[in-house]
DNA sequence: GCGCCGTTGTAAGGCTGCTGTAAGCTGGGC
DNA sequence: GCCCAGCTTACAGCAGCCTTACAACGGCGC
């Protein structure tokens, strides 16, 4: 899972990648609104945590531009404004959470997590499809309760198409899931990273398959042989 | 929308129901821990505002209970115990929200709203037909809960016919529908289109039929054998 | 420091399957 | 019977994807 971080103090912000890094995400940093905008219009996160106090501009302001443009994103806002009214006021332009510092970080990753099992996603559980199984606190897949070896970039992807259970990946969905910011592919990489994640299922016995949708993008679904 | 609220201090919880009242809610009041559980078991509310310390129980295990069973109502925890291990249980737990008392009501009413505007539970964006199912978000077409493979053009007719569920679609209709405005079609692609159409969803066992109107367009709907 | 080995990203070429077209076929309506 | 709308099948073109090979990199043991 890739979170996006906006925050100006470099030290709080090595904190948090650090410390989200721990808990298993991980983060792209940016310091300014004008940068935190940009990343927002081409790549996709799993979530944000939205400093308000940027040095070229209000965060509130990218918030209420996210929401308008109906991008569902949760976003924590994380911030030293911690009046009645700055809280209601950052939850009423569409914050998903309102977390003021100091803070614990313990405290930041439960309420983070709280947010990004959002769609009816189980806690901090695993999900299954067939005899595949993918652990989601500890990135682990396993087949038949056997725990499987893969490489990260593998897992990574793995872990969207799971997540994504039941709904077409496309390709930059997951090229924005494995790089982030420093998204400089000048290749087939994606291609190549779903051809090895196939077959280390299928050498594996996993009774998955990952389809591919022409010019759409990648589901994963049980396998299914065609009862002729 | 109705909002379950379970809380065994009587005074507060009038104060919130009159709260939430005026914000445009209706609320259900619940004093026990035994009530709330009857009451989440029976009826579905769009959010749960859950109290912690009740006379006949904890509230977390109804939390936990809830989530065990797959439940994804919003639950918000309103509670006396502000230490950070409470809050970091209380989200771990399954927790959508966390607030500590004393709150203010309007921080809450914030809260809550953040909540229910999540779009993890629009059930409303998806169409069936017979075990036919066209997420319209997705675009994503199922055949009893199992994800289907379909090719960008068959997913475009299907998705118009779905939208035009008991209406006809004339054939102009759908070509506007994929070409847009570059409409220029020198053949029976239409026709085609539907024939692969046709092929897949019989393929792939869904009971649904494609109905040709001569000359006026085609038709989408549950598949009926003649009973003969 | 050095060699070993698994992982990673790139590149090139082959192949698959979607797409649109056309041609022949079917069946209903007159 | 005849016509015409729609059905079915076949096929070539092509973009997108798969597959393979390879070199660079970094970690690890020695």
């Amino acid at each position: 899972m890739r979170l996006l971080v906006v925050e100006d103090n470099a030290q709080l912000s090595q904190l948090l990648a650090k410390g989200l890094g721990i808990a298993g995400y991980e983060t792209d940093l940016l310091a300014t609104a004008a940068e935190a905008r940009g990343a927002l219009l081409t790549t996709s996160y799993a979530a944000v945590i939205l400093d308000l106090g940027l040095p070229d501009g209000d965060g509130l302001a990218i918030l209420r531009e996210l929401r308008h443009r109906k991008d569902p994103t949760p976003v924590l806002v994380l911030t030293a404004r911690g009046g009645l009214q700055d809280r209601v006021n950052g939850l009423r332009s569409g914050a998903d959470d309102y977390l003021v510092k100091p803070f614990a970080l313990e405290e930041l990753v439960a309420r983070l997590e709280a947010q990004l099992r959002r769609p009816g996603q189980q806690l901090g559980s695993s999900l299954h499809i067939a005899n595949l199984e993918f652990d989601l606190r500890n990135r682990q897949a396993s087949i038949d309760d056997q725990p499987q070896v893969l490489s990260s970039r593998e897992t990574a992807v793995l872990e969207l198409l799971m997540r994504s259970k039941g709904r077409v990946v496309s390709k930059k969905q997951v090229e924005d899931h494995i790089f982030g910011l420093a998204g400089d592919v000048a290749s087939n990489a994606i291609e190549v990273y779903v051809h090895r994640l196939r077959k280390q299922l299928s050498d594996k016995g996993a009774k998955v398959q990952i389809h591919t949708i022409r010019g759409v993008g990648y589901l994963i679904a049980e396998e299914k042989r065609d009862p002729v």
